[in-house]
DNA sequence: TCGCTTGTCTAGCGGTGCTAGGATCGAATC
DNA sequence: GATTCGATCCTAGCACCGCTAGACAAGCGA
């Protein structure tokens, strides 16, 4: 049985080598530099191994998605709970939001802007997406306003965020005005 | 003089040809259906007589957005012109704009999301994304509010917009919604 | 030690964007 | 009207892509 839980452990642990490899190579040029035989010599094995973990190239880059899903779900509570009243909580949160973005591009658009063949907003999202919403939610929620329901205001602010986000980072939107950009968005959006 | 005005009046009606015919299979399958291969079959010339009208696959990414940047800022002036006072003019303008992203998904992925190899926001910005952002401007900065520059608040909107669009398209958010949520928005980022 | 399962690699398939070089066709010249 | 010559287009092919079949070796249980 130790013989077994071993491989098992190798495995594993080859398969996080991969997610994290195919990350830091997205990051450090782009997605597109990420082949699978430029990944697959970077992890100093050969091709077929990395579709004895992954279905197809897709696979990959959904997961990395949910790690970064996960990572920014957690940054997004760190700045939040570090924040007092609503209002510092907001603004707080969508400056951790566009930072996450802007410093992790390829992760970003791995949730994203690619095709993770990710199921969204339905009974079989992977949890790690669920809870990242739920991590907005958390300080959007206190700010709807009456008679507006959470989710649908967290839904449009997210949208508001995710616009921001992509529109800077693809050179749509000059990056040095982010900051006013925010507080018009938290001005005007939360009841405060 | 005749000869050669005919042949550039044949090379400039079969470059058009191009860019309908690569909008026209992207809208009907999409984008990764668009090679090089399939487009010159269509339009029954051979491969390199792309690369004789265009230096790359992007560039005829990037004729396709000049041409739905054009259709676009048309259907928000169109739009926004027949509506009555700021209040309908904006809801009219974020419905038209959502609208066009739904209805010519290919045509808003051209724009926004892939790489056509195009200037924004800069001085070498191509007229028709410029016009586009100028027709947004229109109607968005009549309802800025005092002492939040057009532009600014522009953007802002416009960033929005992008998201629901994006967001919605992708799954990531239920289609059902979109109308409280263009409410949503114009009741709080519009100052009326 | 043997046999066998399990794991890995080499090689290759059909596809991609893009291009070099030869063939062809039509316009201008004698 | 024949001939030259330049523009135009196509065939063939490059290097690369995602993905897989089948050969092969290593390590396990008996």
């Amino acid at each position: 049985m130790s013989v077994q839980e071993r491989k098992e452990r190798e495995r594993a642990e080859r398969e996080r080598l991969i997610v994290a490899t195919a990350r830091e190579l997205a990051e450090q040029q782009d997605w597109d530099a990420v082949t699978t035989r430029r990944l697959a010599e970077r992890i100093e094995y050969s091709q077929p191994v990395l579709y004895s973990h992954f279905r197809s190239k897709r696979e990959i880059i959904g997961a990395v998605a949910l790690d970064g899903a996960a990572e920014m779900a957690a940054a997004l509570r760190a700045a939040t709970s570090a924040a007092d009243g609503p209002r510092a909580r907001v603004t707080a949160l969508a400056r951790t939001y566009l930072d996450f973005a802007a410093r992790n591009p390829a992760v970003y658009d791995a949730m994203f802007q690619l095709d993770g063949g990710l199921a969204f907003a339905k009974a079989d999202t992977p949890e790690p997406l669920k809870d990242a919403f739920a991590a907005l939610l958390e300080s959007l929620g206190e700010v709807a306003g009456d008679g507006v329901h959470p989710g649908l205001f967290t839904e449009v602010f997210w949208a508001a965020l995710h616009g921001l986000a992509t529109l800077t980072r693809a050179g749509r939107l000059p990056p040095e005005d982010t900051e006013p950009r925010v507080e018009l968005l938290v001005d005007r959006l939360a009841m405060l």
